[in-house]
DNA sequence: GTGAAAGCGCTAACAT
DNA sequence: ATGTTAGCGCTTTCAC
């Protein structure tokens, strides 16, 4: 059933206007010329009269047509949008709302923009992280961005041993098949725990869920910052606390009744610490006269929290920048190494 | 120059891997069918055998076969991407950072995923929002979310008579073509002002750029809570102040040496309250003893400043929600209405 | 129940 | 400088 231009009725669920999308074939009859004529010109071929090229822009310009993507990227093989994918708890169908995490987002957009990419933004499970390479079979997009490793490197590493180009926010682990982009989580820990430990700090209480990769090397960086310190950091303090902000009072809660005495905390996120210092205060004690916090990513805000928050600031501009980039060597055919980006610690009044 | 399957060479620059795409072609090869049975085993036509259905489902699972979205979005003339565009002030080319946009980004995510839609997201030059049109026109996707009028409610306008289904984000306005979604900003500005004036405040100051519609209605939302309280606004307090969060310092600090007296501030976001109580200590003068702060928003971390703010809330979740669900409406043919969202009050430190 | 073939909107040989 | 035609990977009549 042969169709004559503009004879197609408008049906299709998904369109909303009643006019038929514009396509080629109609500006090569408005313009009268055949359609390779339109491509060419629309393509900046110099094999078209200069004239003729001119008044088919025009043409096109004055209603509105752009070439279809879609069609153009299956004939042309192309595709410059790249998946960017926020982890979600299945359990707690967790909204994204960590600051730290959408400050990310926001970064790679912008270095997503500046390379003329774009980005397609999809939340999955983060129980079954293969999804994200459904995106990549699929055509959709040409390669991944995922914010976080979570409990997955494993995954992770299937993803990237069948050339799903991909790139990880996270820590960069023994064994490691894809190419990870974060900040030095080791460094950040011993960093902040030796601030601590400097500051007087006895007893110092690790927040954080080990579980998770980023977790599990600043726990490292807490030990060795002991180690220096040669001391021994006693094992009631390594709490295992989800990223959700609720379950830190609950923990510190426990922690005060418990007992065990403790004079610091290391928290493994800004809403972490921030969490922590409300929880502490419920239980009376006093941020920094009782007991330090120090947080970690420096968020946008950490400097006007009550108290300002003493933290590991992590490069979230830089970040995207150098997700982008590794993805697009990737995408290049060329191998991307891991990148572990410096972090430094800003010293606010939640322990000075 | 026809092609039999597997011949085709692995050129084309966006591709990573060595290996070629796998396509329904290697499918039905590999299951000695035709690729027909093979595109109706995957739908779960019933018109194919059970067992070749299922040894076909199969077959495509373990070899990580997708669907090329592309090729079947190209023939079903379907599509279930979203665009969300946030424009960003060419001059400054600044980064998506306002906590409140990237929440409201966030939320949208989330309810786009709950309809089984993609979100594209994507960052254009406020001057040139017709951009986000072709977007649409190009047919990567189906409708578009933009976050905030910003100066160009006649762009907006334009957009939405050339029937490109479109939601914004921002204030309702008179003579407006397109369906936004918001909160009421009249009343918020009301109820912002109107609790300083309870509060026995006498000189408020307001900063927004009041060239964004959004704004614009608070401050009549301030002026109506003068007039109720049969006072008239010193036009001297009304001051222009971009979103840029540098710039409040500049202006507060102009305010404070001007001599002009003032005993609280409406700011128009968060952000801009924060520096505006970071500026006023900077000029020795006390939150909230010598200037009530109000801000706007409620951010997440709203609770958490020093002082904390006492701010208006926007219904962030349902926001996304709103927004969606009138884009879906828009897609199915039918009128949606611009929403006013209920905002209220948080009263918190910063203007008891 | 399955296959052959046409065509979604576009581009790129290969013709003139 | 322009038109004709084949085909990107898929779905769907239409035939068997």
């Amino acid at each position: 059933m042969p169709k004559t231009s503009l004879t197609k009725a408008p049906t299709l669920g998904s369109d909303s206007s009643d006019r038929r999308r514009l396509q080629m074939a109609d500006i090569a009859r408005l313009a009268g010329v055949s359609v390779a004529t339109v491509s060419r010109a629309l393509s900046g071929s110099t094999l078209v009269n200069a004239e003729t090229s001119e008044r088919i822009k025009q043409l096109a310009q004055s209603l509105n047509y752009s070439i279809n993507l879609g069609a153009q990227n299956l004939r042309l093989q192309k595709n410059l949008t790249v998946g960017v994918v926020v982890p979600y708890d299945a359990q707690s169908r967790q909204h994204i709302s960590d600051p730290f995490f959408l400050s990310i987002i926001g970064s790679i957009a912008d270095a997503l923009t500046d390379h003329g990419y774009d980005m397609l933004l999809s939340r999955v499970d983060s129980e079954r992280l293969d999804a994200a390479s459904q995106l990549f079979d699929s055509g959709k997009v040409i390669g991944v961005i995922i914010i976080g490793q979570w409990r997955h490197h494993d995954q992770l590493n299937q993803l990237a041993a069948r050339n799903v180009p991909l790139v990880v926010w996270g820590g960069e682990l023994p064994q490691q098949l894809y190419c990870s982009v974060g900040g030095d989580n080791r460094d950040g820990g011993e960093q902040a725990t030796a601030h601590l430990l400097r500051a007087g700090r006895k007893r110092i209480a690790f927040l954080g869920d080990a579980a998770l990769p980023e977790v599990w090397l600043r726990r490292e960086g807490y030990w060795r910052a002991h180690a220096q310190a040669t001391q021994t950091p006693d094992p009631q303090l390594e709490l295992a606390v989800p990223f959700e902000p609720d379950a830190a009072r609950q923990v510190i809660d426990r922690l005060c009744s418990s007992g065990v005495a403790f004079d610091g905390v290391l928290a493994c996120s800004d809403l972490l610490a921030i969490h922590t210092v409300q929880a502490l205060r419920a239980q009376g004690r006093t941020v920094p006269v009782d007991v330090s916090v120090v947080g970690y990513d420096d968020m946008p805000l950490a400097a006007f929290c009550e108290p300002t928050l003493t933290t590991v600031h992590q490069p979230v501009v830089e970040a995207g920048a150098e997700l982008v980039a590794a993805l697009l060597l990737l995408l290049k055919g060329e191998r991307a190494p891991a990148r572990t980006l410096p972090v430094h610690m800003v010293v606010r009044a939640s322990a000075p």
